[in-house]
DNA sequence: ATTCATAATTATTGATGCAGAAATATTCGA
DNA sequence: TCGAATATTTCTGCATCAATAATTATGAAT
């Protein structure tokens, strides 16, 4: 089989990725510095693309550079997960009443079939964490604002920095789904400002999880 | 005189910042390819702290990256601006409704007095401009979450790489200084959500001076 | 013995030359 | 004129070296 790899990204992207991959699975500590050279070696690239990936990085937040001492695993203390909670709250409930206003039905009908895949998905956290973000992700692309999409990206990843992960907790995952739920339900009724109120909470109580 | 450049910021830095500027001021014109060559030649700099700025520069959303294509300015359509505008006021009308719940007397007199400086400086539009940033700025840092600092900082940025700023139209500068007293006013009197709409009011009225 | 200054070490940052790959532009043939 | 083959341009990544700044180690003096 040909490995094809037909360059989609750069390499500098892929590693990005692999160090997201790193640093939420906290085998890169926050706080602990970033040996560029030993983790170049490890992946056998040169330190070129290894560089910009940091900087990729330190743009999204993930990691934070200090002038001549390289760059460290961002550390998120709880005002920081507080306030990313917050701003999260605040973008995605502005998302959702746009939706609410003016979504097609056939984008509402999408986001009601991705609810029925998470409905199913109860058991499985993986595959609920996935479709979780998936539905985040589907209620932001309807709401159609690029510079919101990227702001949003960057804070979920901020937010995955912290190892207190809401949906872990005992009975979680089905308050998650319950409102999840109502928010559908409030996008549905095509409520503006109902759906923003249910997001608020949805946050709120994730954050209440976290904590 | 000795220059004692003391490095405050990484070269990628510095340049990051000279290409911002070229940038804003359309020397670079949206759209257009950025050789990266030539103008590290002219800087009189190499091409890897070149390269490292424009990855910062395409992570703020003012250059875009294509795969083999090198960096292109980043165009910014009418949507783009109405986004934009769209989220510079949920976040700053969020940050101000904060302020209005939470800064101390002192914080309210330091707005008020940067008011007053801006009220004196109606005649002089760059005065006005440089002011004018400083206040928005000074209402996040009292409303204190680095995230939305970063996040609103990034958005002016893109929002500058419009040609039609709306401070350059007539009168638009004394109606932005009575917008500023309002929103000052609703601060003083500790209302959050006169506050948030005083915001939201100044942002809709640039956003329609700048169309 | 503690403190301060100086020297040595270490690591980041930037410079430079080079090779390979991909996209665009050009040329040549039918 | 159209299309294919070729040439050119430019990005991308690699390897190595130099310079700079920070940390650590060393030593002298009070």
């Amino acid at each position: 089989m040909a490995a094809l790899t037909l360059t989609p990204r750069a390499l500098y992207e892929e590693v990005a990725e692999l160090l997201r991959q790193r640093i939420f699975s906290r085998e890169l500590e926050p706080g602990s510095w970033i040996d560029e050279m030993r983790l170049a070696e490890e992946y056998g690239i040169s330190r070129t693309p290894m560089r910009e990936a940091l900087k990729v990085l330190a743009a999204e937040g993930l990691v934070t550079m200090k002038v001549r001492r390289g760059a460290y695993v961002t550390e998120v203390n709880d005002k920081d997960q507080r306030d990313v909670y917050h701003l999260l709250a605040l973008l995605e409930a502005d998302a959702a009443s746009v939706v609410a206003l003016r979504a097609t039905d056939a984008q509402l009908a999408e986001l009601q079939a991705l609810h029925a895949e998470l409905a199913s998905a109860v058991d499985q956290t993986d595959r609920f964490f996935a479709i979780n973000e998936q539905f985040h992700m589907l209620v932001l692309a309807i709401a159609d604002n690029r510079w919101r999409d990227q702001m949003v990206a960057d804070l979920r990843k901020v937010m995955k920095l912290n190892r207190h992960n809401s949906l872990l907790k005992t009975g979680r995952i089905a308050e998650s789904l319950q409102e999840h739920q109502a928010m559908l339900q409030a996008l549905v009724q095509r409520d503006p400002v109902l759906s923003a109120q249910r997001v608020r909470e949805h946050f709120a109580n994730g954050l209440q999880a976290a904590g």
